[in-house]
DNA sequence: CGCTTTTGTCATAATTTTTTCATATTTTAT
DNA sequence: ATAAAATATGAAAAAATTATGACAAAAGCG
């Protein structure tokens, strides 16, 4: 699960980024609402917490933006104390739910679980192709031969390709959506985790192959005999 | 999907080149108004990406004469700064969507992705002529005898030959469109590669030919038995 | 805390693409 | 018909990209 955070306090940025961590989101931080503007825009996100103080542009703002832009993306408003006329704006404007400053972590998690239930609803747990299932919940690959439990980074990468069977993702993909914008990691992890799932598949002997296109990406395919 | 950079400084051309294509794009840089103008011209791209300062002529006039020759392809316009009335006058001309420098590449990568929405839906991901056909999505090249999959050079060759059915491509525009104006490559790199591509069609057993006419360059006909 | 798992880096190997080069073949002009 | 020019193509060198094993750092866990 993947969310964008845009609060400009960076105490509490760092402190709800810890927390979201820990609970096994992967979350890109921004400070302002310009940023909150062009990461959201990528609809690369499961989820945006979106602070409505902020500088260059106003939570409002953004959000406002991104619905206009087309983005559905499911966004959670933070607000500080009782500020109602806010809170009924934001909503108006096509946040999902708001959440008045001081919170308890609990309740902030229960939210965004909440937010994300929606879309993931019709998400299935376990995806499937060829003799090839990945159960979601469990992060175990399997086949009549046997499973192997994922790390976090090889669940993703294996997810992202049977979501999209047959079709190209490029590296820079794997990069951002897995990794975030402002990794530090080298693209060559990328090459090493395919390398890991690949010796998986093998192991589970699996009908399906990674295929590489150089200069480009990875593809996933059932392999006809 | 094509697209074509007008951006004349070389240092954020070669980033944004680098961008692009990791996402997909096929990209033409050019680094003149003049290059942007005839390259533009052609209708052959789903997206031109234009910088209003260039040399030899304003990217605006660009813009002006390219909707005066009927030509819609979307353009993006790039300004320095906040120079308010060229994005004005921009979007007056005929421009989709304008972004102030400096810009995130995520939010450079939406706004392409908005502009070139609506086109796209209609333009299939694959190219046919005859019974071959060109995935551009995984650089496939197939018949219902088999598929091949394609290096890039090889690919965009074959691009070219099958959007312009039966058109006379010249190896001047080969050259100028693929390895770019300050390529070091001789013109018999051409030849090779079309040779390449001819023995693949022949191996899928695909009903079109490549013709060569002396003097000037090649054209893809279907075959008719 | 020590052990295990996960994550990321690096060096090197393997593979594919790109380009050059030499030589064959075809076309055109005379 | 024949020389000159243009194109075709096989072979191989050069360059670029990807694959993978080994290892170190970090994180998770009892």
């Amino acid at each position: 699960m993947r969310l964008l955070l845009a609060e400009d306090e960076k105490e509490l940025s760092k402190a709800l980024c810890a927390i979201l961590k820990h609970n096994n989101y992967s979350v890109d931080a921004v400070f302002d609402g310009q940023d909150a503007l062009d990461y959201g825009m990528d609809e690369n996100y499961d989820g945006i917490i979106l602070d409505l103080m902020m500088p260059k542009m106003n939570g409002l703002d953004v959000l406002e933006k991104l619905r206009k832009a087309g983005v559905s993306t499911p966004v959670l408003i933070l607000t500080a104390k009782a500020e109602t006329e806010d809170k009924i704006l934001g909503l108006d404007k096509g946040a999902d739910d708001y959440l008045t400053k001081p919170f308890s972590t609990g309740e902030l998690l229960a939210r965004i679980r909440a937010m994300t239930r929606r879309k993931s609803e019709f998400t299935p747990n376990l995806l499937t192709l060829g003799n090839l299932s990945l159960n979601r919940e469990t992060f175990e690959l399997f086949t009549d031969k046997g499973s192997i439990r994922l790390g976090n980074k090889e669940f993703q990468m294996i997810e992202m390709l049977m979501n999209n069977p047959g079709r190209l993702i490029s590296t820079e993909q794997f990069m951002e959506r897995i990794w975030g914008y402002e990794t530090e990691a080298e693209i060559n992890v990328v090459w090493v985790y395919i390398s890991y799932i690949r010796k998986k598949l093998t192991t589970l002997q699996a009908n399906v192959e990674i295929k590489a296109t150089r200069g480009v990406g990875y593809t996933l395919e059932e392999i006809k005999c």
